[in-house]
DNA sequence: AAATTAAGTCATCGGTCGATGACAAGAGAC
DNA sequence: GTCTCTTGTCATCGACCGATGACTTAATTT
């Protein structure tokens, strides 16, 4: 049997096999190109299928990429850590865990990509703002624990940025202690209360 | 004169002043909607003219893009100013000043939209690196100045992420003043030597 | 006022897009 | 072995995409 043969054979149906396997294709897809820049025979391209399939089993392409991009929310932040320790776990999961289905990052920063559509922008901003955001200011304690929350939030989300899309060149050499020692020197920063005098 | 009549007299023929609304079309079409969620068709209407003009003028959807997004990085950032100035003055530009013609945001988070492109990713690789990272560092004393720097970094453009996109509550109550105030603690944070023992 | 140059328009090309419905073929039931 | 349900394919629709070149019309020159 030649290789062509082999790939060529009949191969066997699986509905819920290849649902699974065109969701896997799209988020790659839609984490490297964005949503306006992938379409929905690239996918099923990849997964060797037909393009009508993608309809069939996720009725449009705005459904597909709602599930493609969708992931719980981390619940067990909530568990009465310092904030030291929950800006620790997030570093590690939005900014240094590879998300190899979303080709190397988190899906805030996939979504960050596609937010050209209202709809991606909406979701991004519930997710960060009830997902994250809420936890953070119960744990900042002082004057206006809001915003000095939401200052380590952009941290959090400015060092994914960095790393993975801009690539800066000490982030990529730096290892997550070596960042987390840093990150926590800024959050136990924001967390004291300031100096009197501070202009 | 009815307003139809108004609408409909024969416009001035002013290649500049055309080449000059066509890219402030396109920078607002852009900034919204994405490289690839923007046709050349609709920048042209919003200008009023015919689509062929936008290739006449600018040879292709790409150039017109480049041409649009292009700013000059900042040169007076390198004026020997202490850090927590140089933080400041990003902090307006980037996240607190109102970049109308790119619908409110700074150019760098207006290209971060169309990071799907490759030829985006790098252009905003280079600005973000070239432009501010190496000023960052260069007064960013103590050990391993590059990371520390880049952490300065991502936080700015954190910020300009969570205020123009996501739109979190407390950064769009405070003004500039408060915020600034937060940013320098942590910039001064970062800076200053690390505790012997920090894990 | 005629001629020339420049600005803007029009029709159109080849290609791709998301989406639909009719159809072919493999899998399991009997 | 045949029937039936499911899985996947094919052809195609209408709309839009970026891009091109010929054409019309306004402004300028002579």
């Amino acid at each position: 049997m030649t290789y062509a043969d082999f790939m060529q054979r009949p191969k066997r149906r699986d509905k819920a096999a290849t649902r699974a396997a065109l969701l896997d294709a799209a988020r790659l897809r839609f984490a490297r190109q964005g949503y306006d820049g992938t379409g929905v025979r690239e996918i099923a391209g990849d997964v060797g299928v037909d393009p009508a399939l993608v309809f069939r089993y996720f009725e449009s392409k705005d459904r597909l990429y709602a599930e493609a991009v969708h992931t719980e929310l981390p619940t067990g932040l909530a568990s009465g850590r310092p904030l030291t320790d929950l800006a620790a776990t997030l570093l590690h999961d939005v900014v240094f865990a590879d998300w190899e289905e979303f080709d190397g990052e988190h899906p805030l920063l996939v979504m960050l990509r596609s937010s050209g559509r209202a709809a991606v922008r909406d979701r991004l901003r519930q997710e960060i703002c009830e997902g994250y955001l809420k936890d953070f200011t119960e744990r900042m304690g002082g004057d206006n624990p809001a915003l000095r929350a939401e200052l380590v939030g952009a941290l959090l989300l400015g060092l994914g940025v960095m790393r993975s899309l801009a690539g800066t060149p000490a982030l990529a050499d730096a290892g997550f202690e070596e960042t987390r020692e840093l990150v926590t020197r800024v959050v136990a920063a924001l967390s004291e209360e300031g100096p009197p005098a501070a202009g």
